[in-house]
DNA sequence: AACAATTTTGTAAACGTTTACAAAACAGAT
DNA sequence: ATCTGTTTTGTAAACGTTTACAAAATTGTT
């Protein structure tokens, strides 16, 4: 008859009666602190080794105050963009032994918010947050626990917290002035949750490309909805049902693209030759041959890497490190869709 | 002048003397145990809610050695089959207030064991695994751990487990099945990774399927390599060189099936037309028009769902709970690539 | 008003670490 | 052998909870 907890396994006491020492010197031991001899020093490493001894996290938390824990939100784990963040952060900061807790919200402020207690209670030493809210006010709320905080989408106000971000003008003025270069005079704008910053910065750079036409953005031609390609295809059934429909589309990410090719190809209208596209993202099906979407290509992976390793180093200095911000430049990558080829 | 580590945050201790009790009695009503009077339990409720008071995980774990959260562990964040089954997993648990850590191994056995510390150390309540190693090697060091573990990939030997599987053998045979009532007489099939028991089983379904037939698989036309469309895409290539090409191909995940079609776009061969394909997973690109994959649909959400939905079982119950296999069943969803329209 | 029974509260120990400080062991010099 | 200085080790407190047990307060009964 076997309990079902072990109820706690081996600890720094087990080893220390095991090698006839007190528990302190085994844990300078086990830290590599200074001022242990040598021969006991390998003597502890051994038994601890022998017993297979794990310190506990618990434990060591309680006392130092630091977790090695760090959030990661983000607010789709189902678009292939997010994951690729993630994969960065992961990998960055396991190289430092911290492990990350990842939070998905949905798209769900009330969600992104409710995480705010597992942070508190669990005493995370830093967060990266890519909100789904974009006025800021969960952020702030976020920055004011005091943990280290770095943002990777952007806010009206400035929050004053480390940022890694793309400059979604500057992809937005490239995605506009290449429709532009192509002669394309009926473009479009189909963007994700109206008002989300990824949506309105896109959109402002696709307006300066514009006015550098001389043009104007037509009101009736800027559709909104969400960062998902059912939206996508919704909005593009409506602006091609148009009378003048347009004939050229920039989507505010790759998914809402992928959704107005679905419609574009129902419509049996082709892409590239009855109607121009580009996508923002570059998520792994963009370069898929039967997908061939030009778009805005968006350093995901260094993303992640880039805010991950902000975090470090502020965790790894004393004093409250200054506000940094990291703007990365997102780059036109040319495939089919754009009618290029 | 401030201090960058606030240094622990509010604790039960100066709620009790601001409710001028002690801070037994503000444990006790905080988790809602009997025998604490109505009065009190309302005025720490407020006093904690007025002061922001977050319960410290850390110092709770310690003393009831249960940290309420589990790690889940995946081979590959970037295909889609698994961030489904991590949302699935991910929603469930945290209704019952648990945290999770994610996994991400790239399938590389060293990194999928060098979590094992983090699981010791962070002494994790139970586990997840989708073990990117199919001998169960691996699966078995974490089931010595003796945290409960749910494993949602099967082994060659019984690991004595929780078990959540699909039936890879079931589906492997409604793909083969499927291809032969169409009429194919060189039926291709692209594996994952060689010996992996999601590339053995369907692949023995597969073999099931045709022998019904009197039909044998032809050892030349059955290719392996890793669960990635680059593989699926080189092995398409060599198979479709073949002097004596295969008319369809069957492809151990969609990831593969989506190189595939890549392969046969390049050299101008019609999917469905010239060569029919059906993968497995049913990932949300699959349904893509453009796509329109024929493939044996798994219920990935399902699947993370009832996986923690175990796990939760488990750690509700005071006894140890005997090893509990769940079987889902995969479905055939016929889309364009198998030639049916 | 006193007693028993019950409800509510408080005290203290425990969980497994880290770390300041004190104590002991050792080395070298006399 | 003794002393000094250094290295190594040990003792004890602390981190923030939970919880068994003891104590106190409250209630009901007579």
């Amino acid at each position: 008859m076997q309990h079902k907890k072990k109820k706690g396994g081996v600890t720094i006491k087990d080893i220390a009666m095991e090698a006839g020492i007190s528990y302190a010197t085994v844990s300078r031991a086990l830290n590599n602190r200074p001022g242990v001899k040598k021969a006991t020093r390998s003597r502890v490493l051994e038994v601890s080794k022998r017993l297979g001894y794990y310190p506990n996290a618990a434990a060591r938390s309680l006392v130092t105050s630091q977790t090695r824990a760090l959030a990661l939100v983000i607010p789709d784990i189902t678009n292939p963009f997010f994951p690729e963040v993630a994969r960065g952060v992961e990998e960055t900061v396991s190289k430092a032994d911290y492990n990350v807790f990842l939070c998905n919200t949905n798209w769900d402020g009330h969600k992104e918010l409710s995480f705010l207690a597992l942070f508190e209670s669990r005493r995370i030493d830093g967060l990266i947050l890519a909100s789904s809210n974009d006025d800021g006010a969960i952020a702030e709320k976020f920055a004011q626990t005091g943990v280290p905080l770095v943002v990777i989408s952007s806010f009206e106000r400035d929050i004053g917290c480390h940022q890694v971000i793309v400059d979604n003008v500057w992809g937005g003025y490239l995605a506009g002035r290449h429709l532009l270069e192509h002669g394309y005079d009926r473009i479009a704008f189909i963007g994700g949750l109206a008002g989300a910053r990824a949506t309105t910065e896109r959109f402002s750079g696709f307006e300066k490309a514009l006015a550098g036409a001389g043009l104007k953005a037509d009101p009736g031609l800027c559709l909104y909805g969400s960062f998902t390609w059912e939206s996508g295809y919704r909005n593009a059934l409506k602006l091609l049902a148009l009378e003048r429909r347009p004939n050229a589309i920039f989507a505010a990410n790759d998914l809402l693209a992928m959704g107005i090719m679905q419609a574009a190809d129902e419509l049996g209208l082709s892409i590239s030759d009855d109607l121009a596209l580009i996508g923002f993202d570059d998520i792994g099906f963009a370069s898929y041959p039967r997908i061939c979407l030009t778009t805005i290509a968006q350093p995901k992976k260094k993303l992640g890497e880039a805010a991950a390793e902000i975090i470090l180093a502020d965790l790894g200095s004393e004093r409250k490190e200054a506000a940094r911000k990291i703007v990365l430049t997102p780059e036109l990558v040319i495939r089919r869709s754009c009618g290029c080829y």
